[in-house]
RNA sequence: GUCCAAGUAGCUCAGCUGGAUAGAGCAACGCCCUUCUAAGGCGUUGGUCGGGGGUUCGAAUCCCUCCUUGGACGCCA
């Protein structure tokens, strides 16, 4: 039930001869201050048309408005304000919530269309870096949002398989690496032969050119590039399946960059045949000067492509064999460019469908004001991150629940779930500075104050073997009511998600749900009288099932207890 | 130099696309567990919304300008 709408249509009712609907619609408010009222209509703007103060507008006003859906409908100054009838709505909402399940909230957008979305996308021969986390969690979220307004989410791991580096990392493993090192430690010891690679690159430039050499070689087939090339990957892959499973995160198509190698040929035809492609230096490149961005570069001199010629080939095979509806590209915000020359150039070939094409940026992980680079060596492991995560949720859970059942499982649900949160809560453009006490706080504004919130629910419920209301739903005090009319809310804020492409909006209204919540539960004794109770127990029952389902939007785990 | 983000409490951030006294969390301090999980609740302290102009009945929000920070800008991805 959409509340804010309820107001709007009402007012609209009654006031047709003055204001138009979409007047009405622009101006109702929620006031800042819940006292004044659960809606408000400002009555400023027609002070001028009728020549009279807006206060005396709103006094007239208010007398028209009388409704029977209204608790009481008042003036205030310049406002006139409304006041909800809670048992109604409250009644309702319950029902409403109870009765859809984890399929409340759910909208009708896509129709079942396809939606590619450019996913996780580590680098091979390189640990998971928290770079690569966000936009597992974002591009992961992101599609669990999607699919809740009826699209079909395709995650597709754009794996970092593919480039110069590789060609570094071989020059660096045939000069001074070691197999038994190699398979020892597969990806700490690829990524010290790249740190040593532009360490001693500084000095003796030769080697540079010897990196670009072999990936051209890489590119060309030849048998020792690609063996060695084959055996990072896979090396490579084994550990980043381990931190998926833990994230409980999975791609629908791991297509690396690698994978079109053998369709960039076509793309580069493409652009060779529509007279766009010119020589520059013996580099092929196309201008961009109607789209008022710099000059793109397709191919390198040596004939070697680069990480856009991969995307644009990227591009065209996922729309040929997705037909998406949509395709978004979680990638950092530094990429922007890239991006809008992307789709300029595809646009320039005439391909139209590059407008569904949307890069959903944002911001970096930096430590000491300082981007993080893989290439120094600057680098913090995802993995250990996650498990310090889980020490603390165990940690926790020994001192604060020790005869819970399923320690391991719960340490794992929690630990994970602080940190996903902890990439989610803020705007995605936002930058992180990487403060690993900050990641795994639990108190506050985290995962597990969610988490714990809905256990803390759960166990009332388990307590009183609840099951379904079957008593009429009657809750009218001020602390239920809010809860009630976040709940209302959460179709609203599904739509705002998908809209914007942005998950802090779910775990903003998470927090907020969890927040009122454990206000009611300071404030009311749930089981401790009879009259009402069951309506009390609905309550909770709602809330438990939209909290879930927020908490299953950023992709994190609720355990019933913890 | 050009372009793109961003600047709100000591710190991390909200602010529903222009409305009532600018809100949370953390940190600090003070209360609340013989009663449903204290990973919690209640309260106190803390803000010339980067500066300056402008538009408007009304601006943290829109426009201009300057300052600061970060990022990107042809052979990395």
């Amino acid at each position: 039930m959409d509340l804010r709408q309820l107001v709007v249509s009402h007012v609209h009712a009654k006031l047709a001869d003055q204001y138009s609907l979409e007047q009405v619609q622009s101006l109702v408010e929620i006031p800042k201050v819940s006292e004044h009222g659960d809606f408000a209509f400002p009555c400023f703007s027609f002070a001028k048309e009728y020549k009279k103060a807006p206060a005396i507008i709103a006094e007239e006003i208010a007398l028209k408005l009388q409704g029977e859906q209204f608790e009481k409908v008042v003036s205030f100054g310049p406002y006139v304000n409304f006041f909800l009838k809670k048992e109604p709505i409250a009644r309702q909402v319950i029902q409403t919530v109870l009765e859809q399940g984890s399929h409340y909230g759910d909208l009708k957008l896509g129709n079942g269309r396809n939606v590619t979305i450019d996913w996780s996308s580590p680098n091979i021969a390189k640990p998971f870096s928290l770079g690569h986390l966000r936009s597992t969690v974002i591009g992961n979220s992101i599609g669990l949002i999607l699919e809740k307004c009826d699209f079909v989410p395709l995650r597709v791991n754009h794996l970092g398989d593919w480039g110069t580096q590789f060609g570094k990392l071989i020059v660096a493993y045939k000069a001074w690496g070691s197999e038994e090192k190699v398979l020892a430690n597969p990806i700490e010891e690829l990524l010290k032969l790249y740190v040593d690679f532009h360490e001693r690159a500084e000095t003796n430039k030769d080697l540079e050119q010897q990196g670009r050499d072999w990936f051209k070689k890489l590119e060309d087939g030849d048998e020792e590039a690609t063996r060695l090339w084959k055996w990072f990957r896979d090396e490579s892959l084994k550990q980043f399946n381990k931190i998926y499973d833990l994230l409980g995160m999975q791609a629908e198509y791991t297509h690396g960059e690698s994978f079109y190698n053998d369709k960039m040929p076509e793309i580069i035809d493409l652009l060779e045949n529509s007279g766009i492609l010119e020589l520059d230096k013996g580099a092929k490149v196309v201008r961009l000067d109607e789209f008022d961005l710099p000059v793109c570069l397709i191919t390198k001199s040596d004939g070697a492509s680069l990480y856009i010629t991969r995307d644009l080939a990227t591009a065209l095979f996922r729309h040929r064999t997705f037909d998406f509806t949509k395709s978004v590209y979680a990638v950092g915000n530094e990429q922007s460019l890239h991006f809008k020359q992307l789709k300029a150039v595809l646009k320039k070939l005439g391909f139209e469908w590059s407008d569904l094409m949307i890069h959903t940026p944002f911001g970096m992980v930096r430590q000491g004001g300082k981007k993080l680079s893989t290439r120094k060596g600057k680098i913090v492991l995802l993995e250990e991150v996650l498990s310090e995560s889980i020490k603390m949720a165990e940690n926790a859970i020994s001192e604060k629940n020790p005869s819970l059942a399923n320690k391991e499982q719960v340490a794992r649900q929690v630990g994970v779930g602080a940190v996903i949160f902890h990439d989610l809560r803020h705007d995605r453009m936002n930058d992180i500075d990487f403060d690993l006490e900050n990641m795994l706080k639990a108190e506050g504004e985290t995962g597990p104050y969610v988490q714990y919130t809905n256990a803390r629910a759960n166990k009332i419920l388990r307590d009183a073997q609840f099951k379904e209301a079957d008593a009429p739903i009657l809750l009218n005090d001020a602390w239920s009511f809010e809860i009630i009319k976040l709940l209302a809310d959460f179709p609203r804020i599904i739509e705002r998600a998908s809209d914007k492409l942005e998950p802090s909006v779910v775990s903003k209204y998470v927090i907020d749900l969890a927040q009122s919540f454990n206000s009611y539960y300071g404030h009311v004794r749930i089981l401790e009288d009879n009259t009402d109770k069951e309506s009390r127990l609905a309550l909770l029952k709602a809330t438990t099932i939209v909290l879930n389902e927020g908490l299953r939007l950023l992709g994190i785990e609720a355990p019933e207890e913890m």
